[in-house]
DNA sequence: AGTGTAGGTGTACGGCGTACACTTGTCAAG
DNA sequence: CTTGACAAGTGTACGCCGTACACCTACACT
């Protein structure tokens, strides 16, 4: 009774609902743990509903990628290149953070959806605006994109799930096997809680890492106009 | 009749032999369609037979990276850590160029296995050797690591999927959009039959950022030594 | 009042990982 | 030669998954 005419009974459901909440379930209980199932319970409907407004799972996922990449700050004008290119990137870093089941999410589709396309042609914009040539601003995202070791790993990002009495006879262990790797993990950790682990200031790191990089093109971009040919 | 005694009825399994042939099932059908009831059915047995020498899908996995990173050359002594780790890299490259779901199954663990862990400890060996402090080491070896775009892509790696007539059309469509994303893409394949896709050559763009990275590590290398706080 | 349609439902199918109870083949000890 | 322990392979079954397909239902428009 009093019910109201013309608004739809429960919430109505729509893609952009769907996406949203296929990314809640996603950040909170692990990509792994997404199912159609459990997201059309978290929407309270019943699993088949989800698929008036999604084609196929993998439709789901690129939804949930375009969100993502969807909250990536739009370029500033008015800088140079290297601090704008600065910007944006650590704007990129800071949503998949916020998401860490995105990049292999987006690394396991084979193609790119249009706005993850359009993402990557406005950073190709922005070199090819600050004077890189084509043939630079190429090898630069390559430089930029991959992954240069095969595989990346943040080594013991779990500490916090063992018992340290466990952990430290680990640690001995360990450090027979791995001198190295426990060298590094020592010096990062010289003033941590625990000594392994937290000691490692990852947003250091990658920003170590990105201008060191940045550096490098930049004297590329020097060397290259200062050649006769310029462009192509 | 005339049945060898001693010997096995069938070949045996064994864990290396599952191991294998989960590779080589990962190879050419691709990671998603590896399951353990193909894997059990390609080597003429039972799903459930596979678990007495794997414990789960989980073991599988972790043993059919340590098979990849098995194919890594070890460091050859004798040379500067430069063309050293040089060597060492593209070794690993060929590796998982040879199993293109490794990297994607590598990063998708949280843990490393122990291979993997040796694999890093002595690439951190190599730097160490090579006279960078262990500060040092630990930033190179993140910078080596981690992606530095939020996400990486083989633009157009489908090419070969799709009819060259719809693919004339969409690639019009597309330069629109896409303006730069065309314009390096076009650039790449200025001698290429498709216009799109093999014009660019993957190992020299991987050879260009490696280089551009050990070259930025050695001029960090060169400003530390003259220093006067070395190490720590 | 009648009807087309978009959105939600119910049932069912084949595939998955794997728990658990079982058979079978091998070999050492009696 | 018998026995029986043990490792290797089997068979059945369960609960999860994605999703095809037929159906219902409520509203929008004639």
């Amino acid at each position: 009774m009093a019910q109201q005419i013309n608004a739809p009974r429960r919430v109505q459901l729509s893609k952009d609902r769907v996406l949203r909440a296929a990314v809640a379930l996603a950040d909170d209980a692990g990509i792994e743990s997404l199912s159609m199932r459990k997201l059309a319970e978290e929407l309270g409907v019943v699993p088949m509903a989800l698929y008036k407004h999604v084609a196929n799972k993998e439709e789901l996922l690129d939804g949930m990628i375009d969100v993502v990449v969807g909250e990536i700050d739009p370029p500033v004008p008015g800088t140079d290149w290297k601090t704008a290119v600065r910007q944006r990137i650590l704007s990129a870093r800071r949503a998949l953070l916020h998401h860490p089941w995105a990049s292999r999410v987006i690394e396991s589709k084979k193609n790119p959806t249009p706005v993850v396309l359009e993402y990557m042609d406005s950073m190709i914009g922005m070199f090819r605006a600050g004077g890189f040539s084509v043939n630079l601003t190429h090898h630069v995202m390559h430089t930029i994109g991959s992954r240069v070791l095969g595989f990346t790993q943040e080594l013991f990002n779990d500490s916090r799930t063992v018992d340290p009495e466990m952990q430290a006879i680990m640690l001995r262990e360990l450090a027979g096997k791995y001198p190295y790797v426990m060298e590094i993990a020592g010096a990062a950790s010289h003033e941590g809680e625990s000594v392994v682990g937290p000691g490692c200031d990852d947003q250091f790191e990658f920003e170590f890492a990105l201008d060191l990089l940045l550096d490098g093109f930049e004297s590329l971009r020097h060397e290259e106009s200062s050649e006769t040919t310029r462009n192509r």
